[in-house]
DNA sequence: ATATAAACACTAGTATACAAGTGGACTAGA
DNA sequence: TCTAGTCCACTTGTATACTAGTGTTTATAT
């Protein structure tokens, strides 16, 4: 497993949720690998209590399977989870921007744009890398904007095992017509224009078909 | 706060959880009141640590707010929240009876119709109390069906916000009219009607529109 | 050699102990 | 009387100890 920084007033519990997430999505710890409450406390230089609290935070969502007295394992990947995900984002993302093109202020739009110019700029200088977080940032500044904070948060977890098969995924994801959903997204928003906006949120999901079959080929042990 | 009897074969965090639950929704436990860890352990019989992980849990979804070193207190209602669980709930619960109507089949349909009468039952004989649990069973086989069971589970934790002043809410709940909502709800997935039902989840999330000014005034020391 | 049982090494669940921070009460001093 | 400072009783966060269950390995007896 790949450690990371404590960040500086990050609680024990909230670092492990975030190394431990972070190794789920990169693979880095593999679908079905049991995940021991000790070796992972031992490896963060923590104890088994905010390690513990972590992993059953994950497991609410089915990230990881705890079987008492037995262990917690990294859920292998299930294409009905999946698929259960992918659904909530889509229904979730379309009725949310909604929201977000009647409550949009000058100032959220001015963020809005800044984010947009970014990855702009960054897609142009080819550091597509750069733009991933920035990605993520645009997304939750919607469910910002239209005050849906807390069902942000439960997207967020869910997105776990969809962000997984991405990170699989062979095909390499087009980031020019991300970025360029993304400016679209931002003047639909402007032009409170719903109708454009939620066509905008299922062409972009759309782009994360993935091809499940040469997926599952290739990784066949990390699936259900 | 009440207590109950701990189920056969429940953990100490899923009865802690539960207690701790029902005593928010049924107001038992006061919005803005201390809980304190060691408080609830005590009363319940257990250590902290369950209590303390079942707490965490419902913080996650904003249900008690821990502050640490200082104390871990009962939301007070937020009317944002309220209608952002309102959101949630119409927008899953929509998008998911559409599939249901594609994915139900003829044993979840009887098992539907099952429940159906059994409402209509109690109903008749005046027994209104008894119809809640089935409620909740009526919306959960619906996600069953659908395949949903993980986003379920993310919707019900939201809903304690939306249940707490449903319990307050001093206007009767027509009991009558929600039985026949499902009773359509029911008619609608076996008839692959997803337009009725779909309008039928919109009307029957609208029963539940509380006068929020009134409720307000009675119960201000709640309220945010 | 095989079957059985005891021992061991692991797991997560729960209980307890300690750390560190907060805020109020009380006291000492001017 | 007022203020400053100490103490105390509380909180949650984290660490550790103990409980009970599982599965494998090893030893023992037939």
């Amino acid at each position: 497993m790949n450690n990371t920084e404590r960040i500086a007033g990050e609680t024990a519990r909230d670092f492990a949720l975030r190394v431990i997430r972070d190794n789920i999505v990169s693979l880095d710890l593999k679908p079905g690998t049991l995940v021991s409450e000790n070796e992972i406390a031992f490896e963060l230089g923590l104890s088994r209590t905010p390690v513990r609290e972590a992993i059953i935070e994950l497991s609410k969502a089915s990230i990881i399977e705890i079987y008492p007295q037995k262990g917690s394992y990294v859920s292998l990947i299930d294409s009905k989870m999946v698929e259960e995900s992918r659904f909530l984002r889509n229904v979730l993302d379309s009725a949310v921007i909604e929201v977000a093109c009647d409550l949009a202020s000058d100032k959220d739009l001015n963020e809005m744009e800044e984010n947009v110019l970014l990855q702009e700029f960054f897609l142009s200088r080819g550091e597509n890398e750069k733009i991933y977080p920035l990605d993520n940032d645009f997304h939750k500044m919607i469910y910002n904007i239209a005050e849906k904070r807390n069902i942000y948060e439960m997207r967020s977890i869910m997105m776990i095992h969809f962000d997984r098969v991405r990170t699989l995924s062979v095909e390499t994801v087009k980031d020019l017509k991300i970025v360029s959903d993304h400016r679209g997204m931002y003047e639909a928003i402007k032009n409170h224009d719903k109708e454009k906006a939620v066509q905008l949120v299922n062409k972009h999901l759309g782009r994360y078909q993935f091809d499940e079959n040469a997926i599952r080929e290739q990784f066949s042990e990390y699936f259900k």
